[in-house]
DNA sequence: CACCAAAATGAACAAGGTTCTTTTTGACGT
DNA sequence: ACGTCAAAAAGAACCTTGTTCATTTTGGTG
């Protein structure tokens, strides 16, 4: 891709390198070769010396972060404005997904990195705490519900990102229930196009609306009774 | 610990490796010291040279695979046997996250790899998913459900994993709701005395429960309408 | 124009996983 | 009893990977 020129020593009359540079780089590498990525391969895909990244970037970690911060751009907050509560909430949690599965070694990393305080995901969050509420969950429920949504999604997106036979149980007669599950789903799933992890989602998702709509249900109920 | 008397070369009188002993000290050294472990601690806390490790273990996944195992090992089945079926789910989902919240550093490696054919958690599915069709639901559906459960389970326990603070939007003033929700919500989890990751996946669990009752009226319902 | 910070190279280090060789021991067959 | 062979340990080294440090060149600034 870059050129080949050997560059000599010294500071490069137009600048080779920059932050978002190698983050969009970083993230190209882990599309490709999906067995996450080397400093060294990042420095030779950008035609450039190891250390010389370290002139724009803390260390590997600082790396992740700018990546999980470009994946996390890309969840849409459109739907969060325009749609009602729980329609907006599946938008959301679908998109938020789909971000993150795009990019499968990264999951496991990402999810247990602490947020940049400047982050534009809090701009979610406060949309979502804000739909919530204004539909009679309490603050604080409201926040849980978010960050349960958010552990179904991540879970979600690590399952997806896992070899797709992880659960077979090859050759064991010992639980049928379980293998005559595991082979109707698959003949389901080549019938609809949708993979295994896909109609997974789908369920959990489709559980976690009908929870809350029957939370919801409930409170009214009880707020006027008869 | 082990004795430090220095063995000399060849192989001893008495053997002192084993498989489940190396799975069960690289453990230990994860619990205590939180930091991961290398296989040079491993050997030292076993009083052995690295090498002599791997000719009882393939690599260090394979001590992985093994302490994943051992964790599997300790979610709890009985109530799957002996409780109604929402609250042996249930009580199966809190048990399967404790015991993998309870080693944080591993959840991540834990949860995208593939599951040893014999590995005895298929018979936990297979239970689960005769709950599930019993009560209704088409086999294809029960084995959704399942992984949507796993999914949310693993992304709680990844949660409870990650800094306590790693949602905290420090000096923002732009996201107001959620700011008042994370103070509320604090508030309230150092009076009850549970965690913030504990209430979010009480709520998640109770949500999915709830959604799945809710699944099971409707069906019944339309089978026997009025 | 002097000076300093920024941005690259080049070389090396340290840690960690792994492998290869060597040594000793136990088991098994004749 | 003896020879052979595999298993299990030490010991030494290798290779990869993240990172640092010194050095060189360039651009901007008072």
């Amino acid at each position: 891709m870059t050129e080949s020129v050997r560059r000599r020593v010294g500071r490069p009359s137009e600048q080779v390198l920059s932050r978002v540079r190698i983050v969009e780089t970083a993230l190209d590498l882990l599309d490709e070769h999906g067995e996450g990525f080397g400093m060294r391969d990042l420095a030779r895909e950008l035609g450039v010396r190891p250390s010389a990244l370290y002139n724009h970037v803390e260390n590997k970690e600082d790396v992740f972060r700018g990546i999980r911060e470009v994946i996390a751009g890309r969840v849409s907050q459109r739907e969060l404005e325009h749609e009602p509560w729980d329609v907006a909430l599946a938008a959301w949690a679908r998109s938020y997904r789909d971000a993150f599965a795009a990019h499968p070694p990264t999951i496991a990393l990402l999810a247990v990195m602490p947020f940049d305080p400047g982050s534009h995901v809090f701009a979610s969050y406060d949309r979502i705490v804000a739909l919530l509420t204004s539909e009679g969950w309490s603050r604080a429920a409201a926040l849980n519900i978010l960050v349960a949504f958010e552990s179904f999604i991540l879970g979600s997106a690590l399952d997806a990102a896992a070899a797709p036979d992880m659960m077979h149980a090859r050759d064991r007669d010992d639980v049928p229930n379980f293998t005559a599950a595991y082979e109707e789903r698959d003949r389901q799933g080549s019938d609809t196009g949708t993979g295994p992890a896909d109609q997974a989602f789908a369920a959990g998702l489709e559980l976690l609306l009908r929870g809350l709509r029957s939370e919801q249900r409930e409170r009214e109920a009880q707020l006027a009774p008869r």
